[in-house]
RNA sequence: GCCUCGUUAGCUCAGUCGGUAGAGCGGGUGGCUGUUAACCACUAGGUCGGAGGUUCAAGUCCUUCACGAGGCGCCA
């Protein structure tokens, strides 16, 4: 019996990073660009596994203009051939044996080997991965991904996978979607799928608690849902959120451990991608070597109270100036990480009413144990607390928010039955990516993005 | 939801004081060349986002709608 035919194929980083040369290789890709010449003609070939195209050479006597017309932008083939040394500006080459045209392409392809702006590729994310940058951010994604695990198991937590569909439709977090297999206009909620009104997720926290009091550190990784209307190019509808949870951590213990993770997953990445950081340090975000930089240096941190008292005597720059107990707007937090400090700092202990039920009560009675980071360029990448394990102060404060006790009574039981002092954060994955790479928009970071009014 | 800006060829954009449409790239044809977003020449390609209005005349001015981008609020 024969086996199953399987394709051999090299992939172009293999090549390209030496050491084959002399070597006979068949390469499967997509033309970038092609030119010929009086007797050579010449393609680059990406296959997704670098951000370098490979530079094919056609004797155009051997392959005749016929089979080589099939050479457009777009079209996807497979050349085997030999690699040899170039006299051009890459390294190596490949000196072509046979063309075959896998997936021609129609002559209204919308990519073309010049720049496009990145509107106009959001309006196909089918295509837009096959562009240098959109292969770049996406490399850079499963690296992240990757690093983030990797951070965690290497600090003893365990991977919960909370639930996606979820009880609690608010706990300070945002809009929810709601889920439901009723008809339209039905609100009969006892004939609903659960039996009872259910939303997708704005958060995993609640559900990593327990086990953060069981396991001792967790943490969730996962699709997170908000249905706010917030049209901005740091909020989507649908996106990821990392969410560790940790019993017997308290807040500096929780800051000491994000400055941690974040500074883990920026020296992972400079590893794993240093030719995707490179490509947007020179395209996108000229200072992203120094953000690099920056990130191996300690963050700031500052209180809430002290952030006012810096912002006040800051005069002329802002639109308004905050007081005390009013929230930072966006020209504040940019200010403080971009112009005071220069670097990501983390703004603590925010008052009270600003904050969820859930938040830590400082012992001055006005202030809850919360941290937020707040990075140049991006903004709030990270938001979290010490969590309130006192019952009695934890029920005073989701009465006082007007929540639904009977939603949440196993949250509370929890502090009945061997509570313990825990904390945790959530940090959007999107926007980490963003801060890492130097795009500016979280539809560009996102494979197939779902904002406000809008599913590209 | 509010504010600002934008929408002209497949793409990126120019279009002056209101006078009837332009370039580069891409497509096609030819030339030249171990090229590097190759180059050179020729060629095809447009209901100037839609509707209405002002005017002798609107891509240009006004109204309105649609779509897009940025900012704000909220958050990750």
């Amino acid at each position: 019996m024969e086996g199953p035919a399987m394709i051999q194929r090299t992939g172009i980083d293999k090549v390209l990073s030496g050491g084959s040369t002399g070597t006979t290789v068949t390469i499967y890709g997509w033309v970038r660009t092609s030119r010929s010449g009086k007797n050579v003609a010449f393609a680059a070939l990406n296959d997704g596994s670098s951000v370098q195209n490979l530079q094919v050479v056609f004797d155009r006597e051997a392959f005749g203009d016929e089979s080589l017309a099939g050479l457009q932008a777009g079209a996807c083939v497979c050349v085997t051939g030999t690699v040899v040394e170039s006299s051009g500006e890459q390294a190596v080459e490949l000196a072509a044996r046979s063309l075959q045209v896998v997936g021609p392409v129609d002559t209204d392809f919308p990519l073309q080997k010049k720049r496009h702006g990145l509107d106009f590729l959001r309006t196909m994310p089918h295509l837009r991965s096959r562009t240098n940058t959109f292969g770049a951010v996406f490399r850079m994604s499963h690296h992240l991904s990757l690093a983030i695990h990797r951070f965690f198991d290497t600090e003893g937590f365990y991977h919960i996978h909370t639930p996606i569909i979820t009880e609690s439709d608010c706990e300070g977090a945002g809009e929810t979607f709601r889920v439901t297999t009723l008809p339209a206009g039905c609100a009969d909620f006892d004939q609903d799928y659960f039996r009872r009104k259910s939303f997708l997720s704005v958060s995993g926290q609640l559900e990593a608690e327990p086990f953060a009091l069981s396991l001792g550190k967790v943490y969730t990784f996962g699709p997170t849902f908000r249905a706010d209307p917030s049209d901005t190019r740091t909020h989507a509808a649908e996106f990821w959120m990392i969410e560790p949870e940790m019993a017997f951590y308290d807040l500096d213990d929780n800051i000491a451990l994000i400055e941690r993770f974040v500074k883990f997953c920026a020296s992972y990445l400079s590893e794993k991608c240093a030719a995707d950081i490179a490509f947007f340090s020179e395209h996108y975000e000229k200072g992203l070597g120094d953000r690099y930089r920056t990130l191996e240096e300690g963050f700031a941190r500052v209180s809430y109270t002290e952030a006012i008292s810096i912002l006040g005597s800051t005069s002329g720059v802002f639109s308004s100036v905050p007081s005390w107990g009013d929230d930072l707007a966006t020209e504040h937090e940019r200010y403080l990480a971009e112009k005071h400090f220069g670097r990501p700092v983390f703004v603590t202990d925010y008052p009270a009413s600003m904050k969820p039920f859930y938040m830590f009560m400082n012992p001055d009675g006005k202030t809850v144990a919360a941290c937020d980071l707040l990075v140049p360029g991006v903004g709030e990448i990270v938001g979290g607390s010490q969590r309130e394990h006192r019952l009695p102060v934890l029920t005073d404060r989701a009465v006082a928010q007007g929540l639904d006790l009977s939603v949440y009574s196993w949250y509370l039981e929890l502090r009945r039955w061997g509570t313990a002092p825990h904390a945790g954060f959530g940090l959007g994955f999107e926007r980490l990516l963003m801060y890492l790479s130097g795009m500016e928009n979280i539809r560009d970071v996102i494979p197939f993005p779902r904002t406000f009014g809008k599913m590209y």
